[in-house]
DNA sequence: CTAAATTACTTTAGACTTAAAACATATTGG
DNA sequence: CCAATATGTTTTAAGTCTAAAGTAATTTAG
């Protein structure tokens, strides 16, 4: 839809033209917003958990992720949640273990995969960021009511299933 | 709103904990998703302006930045525009001058002043590119209906403003 | 069984990013 | 004027990230 261009009338009038050239870059706009939106709430998360718990922000992703699997993760596993590539994974949880925040040990039944687990130490620092972390998100949503919040949560899950259908491999 | 915990009923009916701590979740969960959705279409669009055009989607970012402010831009007015430390846009900048796309001279006002602009080169990369990614956020907006890409342009206008106020510095 | 293909992960090179310190130029208050 | 302060940019150190190549273990096809 926003792909098709508007149809110029034969009388000059650039009514159409206008109304077509301003919805064209609604799309775009939207991008920009979404960006903006997920900077600012990032940048702001990233500050404050390096300031209060001394941790980055992907050390704290990787942590989350890992608190909501207990059985632990494999490193694809854990590249796929958090949609960053292999690579990047294996150097984000070396760091976690130089910290003894997180532990790896290779999977009995497949040698090949390495399954990642928190550590008593790190489900312990996760315990404690957790709850400032959500108090943040809130504080920063705090001003749409629920029933907004609800709206935005559907929507984006449209947009996010549409953007899914159009990908490349 | 949702920072407020439920109110635990004397009787002992978890009806209300488990809606609270339900809805007491809705922000979190909007905020995942957020990150979500912008991570798939960032993707995406880095990966097909790396194939297609041989850049990367910060390189990309700087040229549409300026592409838009044909005066050219400070280092501090290009930062903040793409919500990044100064420090980052410096490499960026040097990595695109060493390119031919872009060019800094020192704003004659004020010798701290570095002015950043498109060279004739940088803009015609620029104006070939711009309609390929136009098309590509297009397609992967694709199956919403301009309503609701409108709702959803005006619901993270709210939440940006939210997020705004809360800001730290 | 075994060569080929696949899967899981790591390594590498280069680019990106932040936070903090350093540097350079302007502005301001005495 | 001139010292203190503020502003704009760059540098540095450490970490993040991708794409592509490389390694190792498993599965599949013949």
């Amino acid at each position: 839809m926003t792909l098709n261009p508007g149809r110029r009338r034969a009388n000059g009038s650039e009514d159409y033209e206008s109304a077509a050239a301003k919805d064209d870059k609604l799309d775009l706009r939207l991008w920009l917003r979404l960006i903006s939106c997920t900077s600012m709430i990032e940048n702001t998360v990233r500050r404050r958990l390096r300031r209060e718990f001394g941790i980055t922000l992907p050390g704290f992703d990787v942590l989350a992720q890992l608190d909501r699997a207990p059985r632990g993760l494999s490193m694809s596993e854990l590249s796929a949640r958090l949609m960053v590539t292999n690579g990047n994974v294996t150097g984000l949880v070396d760091r976690l273990i130089t910290r003894g925040l997180v532990a790896r040990r290779a999977d009995p039944k497949d040698q090949r995969v390495q399954v990642v687990r928190l550590t008593r130490k790190g489900r312990a620092l996760f315990g404690r960021m957790a709850p400032a972390h959500h108090a943040w998100i809130g504080e920063m949503m705090g001003d749409l009511k629920t029933g907004e919040l609800q709206r935005l949560y559907a929507s984006l899950g449209r947009l996010k299933a549409s953007a899914r259908s159009a990908l490349d491999g």
